[in-house]
DNA sequence: GTGGTCTAGACCACA
DNA sequence: GTGGTCTAGACCACA
C-alpha cells in the first residue's frame, strides 16, 4: 500500500501523511477503518518507528485520524470533510502559482486543455 | 521592494530568489538593471549579508543574473527566457494538485471561474 | 584521505569538490558509498562546517552525490556518468593552453611524451 | 588590440596580464616596443587606471615589461624567455588534468588527434 | 546521529 | 564601493 522513497527530499514522516490522505480521498481508507499498528508499518516500511509515530500524531493533530490508546488508530468520521477543507485551502497557492504562469507565457487555452484532462477522466470515474 | 518573512517555513534565500524571480516576471526589473548590493539589501532586510549572498549565487547559477565580483549583480540578457521555460516546468506539479482537488470535491466550473479570473486580468492589460 | 591546503588560491569548499570528483573518477567512492558527514570533515579537515556544507551542496546540484537530510550524502549512479561528460568539456580549455604551449616553443615530441607518460600506465593497469 | 569583457569572471586586470602576453608570444609586442600609457589604455578600453596600473605592475613584476619612470613601459629583452619558462611550468598542471581525463574514459587517440590538429597549424606558419 | 539555515563578523580580491 | 570566502557558533527538522 505505502510506498516509501528513502532518497526523495520529502521526509519520509510527510510521504506517510500525504499517502494516507490519498487513501482516505481515494476512499481506500474508510471511516472507521483501523491503520496498520506503528510496529507493523515499521517494520514494512523499513521506517523507524519514531517516524510512523510522527506521522500518526500529525495525522491525529488534523483529525484525520483517532488514536485510541491500547486499541489503534481509525480513520475518523471528518476525515474526509477535514480533508476537502484543508485541500480546498491550497487554492490560494494554486492560483498565485498560475498567475506567475501566466506571466511566464503560458496560455489561457493550454491551462485550460490540462483542466479538461484531469475532469474528463473524473468523468469516466463516475460512470463506473 | 523585497517583503521578508521570518516566520515563514520557506528560507529566507529562498524568499529572495522567489521575489527575485516575481520581479523579473512582472518588469520590475528589466535586463541590464543593477542589482541592489548584498549589503544593501543586508541593512534593507535586516538579514544577514551571508543569506543574501546565498540567494545571489544562486540566481546567478540559474542564469537570471550575471555577477561580477567587484561590479555588482546584473539582471541577465536570458533571465525572461529562463524563468518562462522553468516555471512552465511547474505545471506538472500543479496538475498534480488538481487532480487532488478533484478529488476533494472541487468542481470543475469552480476551477474554471478561477481561471478565467486570472486570464481576465491579462485581457484588461492587452487593451491598455 | 582529503588534503587541505588553506594558503592555496583555490577556496577550501573547492579543494573539497577537486578531490571528491578525483575519488569517484580513481574508484575510491563508489556508487552508494556514504560520504563522511558534514560534522566527521569539519573535524579531520580542521575546516569550519559551512565550507563543507557549501561543497556538499555543490557536489549534489552537480548530481554527483545524493544528500538526504537526516541520513546523509551517498554517491549517486550517475556520478561517473556525469564526471565523465564534464571532464570531457574541459578538453577545450586543455587545448587552448597546448597552443599557447606550442607559441611557448614546447616542441610536439614533448607533448607527445607526456601522453606516451600518462597512456602507459592506463596499459599497465589493463594487463592488471 | 585588447579587447576586454568586463562580464568576464577573469579578473579585467588579468585579461590585459593574459592578452598581452599572448601579444608577446605571437610576436606582436616585441623587445624595445613600447606600451600604450596607463591613460591611452584606460579611455581606450574605458577601464579604471588603477587597474591598468594594476596590470603593468605585475607584467613588470614578472619581467616581461620593464618600467622606466617618466618615460613609459617597454617590452623587455627577457620577456620571451621567461614567458618560454613560465608557460613550460604550466605543462605539470595540465598533465594532471589529462590525468583525469584518462579517467574520464578519454582516448589516447582522442588526445593524440588534437596534438596533431595543434602542430599541423604549427607547420603552416613555419612554412610562411 | 544527519544535513540545512542563519547570524555576526572578519578578511580578501577587484574596480 | 562590489562580490566571495571563511570561521565560530547557534538552532532547526528529520531519522
Amino acid at each position: 500500500m505505502y510506498q516509501i522513497d528513502v532518497m526523495s527530499r520529502v521526509p519520509v514522516y510527510e510521504q506517510i501523511i500525504q499517502q494516507t490522505e490519498r487513501f482516505i480521498l481515494l476512499g481506500i481508507l474508510r471511516e472507521g477503518d483501523q491503520m496498520e499498528s506503528v510496529r507493523h508499518l515499521s517494520v514494512k516500511l523499513s521506517v523507524n518507528p519514531n517516524t510512523i509515530q510522527k506521522a500518526i500524531s500529525e495525522l491525529d493533530r488534523r483529525g484525520l485520524i483517532c488514536t485510541v490508546p491500547g486499541k489503534g488508530s481509525f480513520i475518523s468520521e471528518m476525515a474526509m470533510k477535514a480533508l476537502s477543507i484543508s485541500k480546498r485551502q491550497e487554492l490560494v497557492g494554486i492560483k498565485r502559482q498560475l498567475v506567475e504562469m501566466k506571466m511566464a507565457g503560458v496560455s489561457k487555452l493550454e491551462i485550460e486543455k490540462m483542466i479538461d484532462e484531469i475532469y474528463a477522466e473524473g468523468k469516466k470515474g463516475e460512470q463506473l
